[in-house]
DNA sequence: CGGTAACGCAACACTACGAG
DNA sequence: CTCGTAGTGTTGCGTTACCG
């Protein structure tokens, strides 16, 4: 257990250290973000990102996983985790003591209903561009926007765009991620020449889905990581 | 028949590059 | 430098296929 009263000298100012994370997944078909409504301290009320003080005997990554199952109930493996980047500027937080947040990015694919914890009272999937309109607390806004656009350079380069598929998926699917985190439409024929084109993106299952119109083919996640050529932006 | 998906073809825009 | 060419990427059109 981690013990709240550390008795410590330190010849420098103690910071303390926040896991925040902009978590993202889809929900008919929109791009949505986690949000919580906060129920202690500071901001009370207000709208945030899912996240809280880091413990001293956990790491940075253990941490935002922890605040995602308290405040969410969301499971290790039911999200990728990476580090976005940290915010440390003066006076971000209210608080007499100077707070750091290390901001993480969790995608998902299909997440469930969140079921809200210890330190939020309401948390829920929020389309992004209705969470953009609200009064986020701190500096959640530029942190939720920096996750933005990291998950949308993310799928010029990286094959992370399967994070939000189920196990298969069709290329039209594959498409309407693209089209919902990007914001903008994109063309099916060229999609599916570049997917298929970038090594190991995709890779054919062999079955096919019946729809309402022609099969389409069945594709699973391919050993890739990274894009090549990537799939650009216009 | 209307809607959707896969596919083939070709025109067009843009860029890089070497020859003159 | 300009010009022609090749390569790459974009766009549009038509065809085939399949389902409700």
């Amino acid at each position: 257990m981690y013990c709240a009263f550390v008795v410590y000298a330190s010849r420098f100012p103690v910071f303390a250290v926040t896991a925040d994370i902009v978590a993202f997944t889809l929900r008919q078909g929109r791009l949505c973000v986690l949000l919580v409504r906060r129920a202690s301290s500071v901001h009370t009320g207000r709208w945030a990102l899912p996240g809280g003080f880091v413990h001293v005997d956990e790491s940075l990554e253990s941490a935002a996983y922890r605040e995602l199952a308290e405040e969410a109930g969301l499971r290790r493996g039911q999200v990728v985790l990476e580090q976005l980047r940290s915010y440390g500027d003066v006076g971000r937080d209210p608080r007499p003591e100077r707070v750091v947040s290390v901001a993480w990015l969790a995608l998902g694919a299909g997440l469930p209903d969140p079921k809200p914890g210890t330190d939020a009272d309401l948390a829920e999937w929020v389309p992004v561009d209705a969470a953009i309109g609200r009064e986020l607390a701190f500096d959640h806004a530029q942190i939720l926007a920096d996750g933005l656009e990291r998950a949308r350079a993310k799928l010029e380069y990286t094959t992370i765009a399967t994070a939000f598929c189920e196990a298969t998926f069709t290329l039209p699917e594959l498409r309407r991620v693209y089209e919902a985190v990007w914001d903008a439409a994109v063309d099916p024929r060229n999609f599916q020449r570049k997917v298929l084109t970038a090594d190991g993106f995709v890779v054919d299952t062999g079955e096919v889905i019946r729809g309402r119109g022609k099969p389409a083919k069945v594709y699973e996640a391919g050993p890739a990581v990274s894009l090549h050529p990537p799939i650009l932006r216009r």
